[in-house]
DNA sequence: CCAAAAGTGTTATGTCTACACCCATGA
DNA sequence: TCATGGGTGTAGACATAACACTTTTGG
């Protein structure tokens, strides 16, 4: 029928291109840092300097160049925040375009999640009121005064990693090369709010092979001592997915 | 310090805000619409009329407006192409942006994904030789003449549904207000390519409560007979997951 | 020796799977 | 009455959860 071609031909793409006859957007990437901080999930954010939301957190973020893949910019700016050059830990998990989430221009973000150990050491280094790590409960609770549509992006990443811990490998990121399974245990309750018995962790994880490969080293006690942890390397098995499955009634709340 | 400081007034949002300083993207909504047709499932795809690409298979899609969100240009460009008005049955589950994704000039799109019953009647009606039902192995195995990064685009999406199955309600999407128990466990079967025991699904969805409800009333039987299946309706569950835990090893290849 | 944390063993309780069997219908 | 698909019952395999117990460290 005519509408059904008048669609397709005005709808798919369009067929005279010039590019000022189509609405104009600035596409930026935004980048959700997260990383363990004595047990509780943190995310990186940055204090905005100028208006709008002067003074106020945001996440680090910047403009896509046309010359360069989404992923790419975020990994470049993964890259420019942290001096972190891996772009396999970057995922995607959303896009927001709201009309009036920039209050200057149209501009549509692309959120990405990473998710990194030590992050507190390399963002140490650097000017502390500028960048900072923040548990992801207060800024969820709204305790953090966020710019833009950034609460909601940052909501978004954050489902986004529970169910990738599930389905995904992404639990190995959080941990360093080595790591012992408390370490790797508290990733899961820390993302999930969940507490799991650790000696069934070890049974999921350590008896089937594949998951995590025994270094013969082990990690120093604590201060209060306690018998030091064996120190483990990711598997290959994290390709296809992960070992815990998440519980389908939690005791602790979220 | 001072690069710091560069980086996060630079980075995060423009200052000065010329938007013309800005790189100008066109922004685009694309629309994965999936089916059950005979047990197997589908996706709708448009033919080309015109360069670049003309003649070959697309989803169907078009610009977003800066008045609108994107998810409004999606739910817009699903009534559009099916008269369906059900901005509930949309999920975003990507974002694609390589430069040279669309030879004519820089177009970011985001896609969505939307599952559907009785697209096939909507679609008959229209001109079948401009939109049609394939099946989805058929465009994934790559028999299927894609436009632009589609297949890509395609790939994604089926695989989203795939764990949104186990994640969300989005199974109740492929049937229709009333359905009967067979016809939800095929699109199990048809999404997830495995077989599943109709006693053993019975029990998962029929005996803990909320998430089928019986209507009372009973579907006819099939040509070869067989006893009247009872028909439901959904339950609000369905809100907090599915009922129905992918098998960890299948029988049957996807 | 004591507290603390790692690691092992054991048992009860669910959940999943396979399959036997009965029920209701169309031809 | 026979083939077909809906629906019920049930026993074994398997997974999960809970917790007692042993091992190894720091103080």
């Amino acid at each position: 029928m005519a509408t059904r071609t008048t669609r397709t031909a005005r709808g798919v793409k369009p067929v005279g291109y010039d590019p000022s006859q189509y609405p104009a957007f600035a596409v930026t990437v935004d980048v959700v840092i997260l990383t363990m901080v004595d047990g509780e999930l943190h995310v990186l954010l940055v204090r905005r300097a100028h208006d709008p939301f002067a003074g106020m957190w945001a996440i680090p973020g910047g403009f896509k160049l046309p010359t360069e893949t989404l992923d790419a910019a975020a990994s470049r700016e993964l890259a420019e925040e942290t001096g972190v050059d891996a772009a396999s830990l970057l995922a995607q998990f959303g896009a927001y375009g709201d009309p009036e989430r920039d209050p200057r221009m149209n501009v549509v973000t692309v959120g990405y999640v990473a998710v990194l150990r030590d992050v507190g050491a390399i963002e140490a280094g650097s000017d502390a009121a500028e960048a900072e790590l923040h548990p992801v409960l207060d800024v969820l609770a709204g305790r953090i005064e966020l710019a833009f549509d950034h609460l909601r992006i940052i909501g978004d990443a954050i489902a986004r990693v529970r169910t990738d811990l599930e389905v995904t490998g992404i639990a190995t990121a959080f941990v360093g090369p080595t790591f012992t399974l408390a370490e790797l245990r508290a990733v899961y309750e820390a993302v999930w709010g969940v507490q799991l018995d650790s000696a069934n962790f070890r049974r999921s994880v350590a008896s089937e092979q594949g998951w995590v490969i025994p270094t013969g080293r082990r990690a120093p006690s604590g201060a209060a001592g306690g018998k030091p942890a064996e120190l483990f390397k990711a598997g290959a098995a994290w390709k296809q997915g992960g070992p815990i499955r998440r519980p389908r009634s939690s005791k602790r709340g979220a």
